[in-house]
DNA sequence: AGCGAAACCGACCCGCGAGTCGGTTTCCGC
DNA sequence: GCGGAAACCGACTCGCGGGTCGGTTTCGCT
């Protein structure tokens, strides 16, 4: 039903070198944000970080907030694609989707470790409008899984419960790991860390005893396939 | 390990009107916070929000920061209150008391909504030592519903599991549910969501299968008793 | 009543940072 | 190699909001 997903970024053809500077500036204007958060983050500062002026960097954004909303959408659309091509290669099995679905989330954020924090953290900062869409992005995700999970229920393949709130309380397990893993605050490598909480999501859904399905598939290469087509 | 943590606020004597006058503001700045964002929120705004004017507010606060420090402040120490009050009523049972800490959380973020928004949103916001401090309250709390895993764990109680991971988990899970609750994006009521929530909870943690103990015990009326010492 | 301190008021100060603008450089098409 | 547009620069403006301060009210106490 929601389908009315923005789709992509909207690309207006550029010259090569602008749209490298404006990589640049949405790769510095992320970690700053994240850093120092939205308001203590400095237009200028910005532009310095990424070797520009705020000059260029006014060419590129009208508004701090277009910025904040380019960085938004940028890292939106990246989790949009990771998280498709897993279900994808998942297969049919609605657990094995749902848990491709989440493991391409965590693997995602935990490449890229300052998204997570302006996705989790910057919505109230910077006004209503920008909170809305955050919200709206979480969603998406949340009613993805949602679906996967209430195939599965149908099918009798987990214990009672229910979908929308499952799928949730399973992001949240996600996001709660891996800002405490990106601030330090968890020692297990990423690998490990997954693996653990794989075994809570599966257990938490009462699905079958997680040996049924072979323990390892493709580990780590498996994040690469996206890129090609 | 980390009983560092500040007892409690520091509470010197003052007219009973002052003290009232305290207490609006912090209201009102939470609210604030938690509507506006940290930075929108102005100190004009919030005073004014709460029946005063700006001189009066900076009578009580210092400073914006100090401001902040004493709404979190005072949202950790009711929390511990609550979440102390509730392990003890649990009994002996590991298990149960995790289990209640959780769900005393989850009450309290219930019933003052602004509240988790601000502990969830803000740290980031208002500068590096007041992320810092956020994250120790967090960790306090993670900390805490660790040790009884470990427990339950050492006890044969659950499946084997890492305590620390298990228990970030569990706090975001609950966060997760609180704050799309608040947001209006859950339509269930707090104590449907609370039972399922609490499912998930135990069935994630491979302990034994839900029905073993009283499925309803105090159900709302135990949110009182920590009033009476 | 009346004194002193606590509590409160709101006009003002001032630095900071978002946004502007005229000018300069880079590059594409011819 | 040249015209013109796209891309970029950085000094400047200016409003907003955190913080100050001298003055006023409220209250406890004797």
């Amino acid at each position: 039903m929601p389908a009315d997903a923005p789709p992509a970024e909207i690309e207006t053809a550029r010259q090569p070198r602008a749209e490298a500077r404006r990589g640049d500036l949405l790769a510095a204007a992320t970690r700053l944000f994240a850093e120092r958060g939205y308001a203590a983050a400095g237009m200028d500062q910005i532009a310095r970080a990424a070797g520009t002026s705020k000059g260029g960097l006014y060419f590129h954004f009208p508004t701090k907030q277009a910025l904040l909303a380019a960085v938004i959408g940028r890292a939106a659309d990246l989790l949009r694609k990771r998280v498709a091509a897993a279900m994808i290669a998942a297969g049919d099995d609605p657990v094995a989707r749902s848990e491709a679905a989440l493991a391409a989330l965590f693997r995602t954020l935990a490449k890229h470790r300052p998204l997570g924090r302006v996705l989790a953290a910057e919505s109230v900062a910077a006004g209503p409008e920008v909170r809305e869409r955050v919200e709206r992005i979480e969603d998406e995700f949340v009613a993805l899984i949602a679906a996967e999970l209430r195939r599965a229920l149908d099918l009798g393949l987990t214990a009672p419960l229910d979908p929308e709130l499952a799928a949730r309380a399973w992001f949240g397990m996600v996001r709660a790991c891996i800002s405490a893993w990106a601030g330090g605050r968890i020692a297990a490598p990423p690998g490990e860390l997954e693996a653990e909480l794989r075994r809570l999501l599966i257990r938490s859904a009462g699905a079958m005893p997680t040996d049924v399905m072979p323990p390892e598939r493709a580990d780590r290469g498996g994040d690469r396939c996206p890129d090609r087509p």
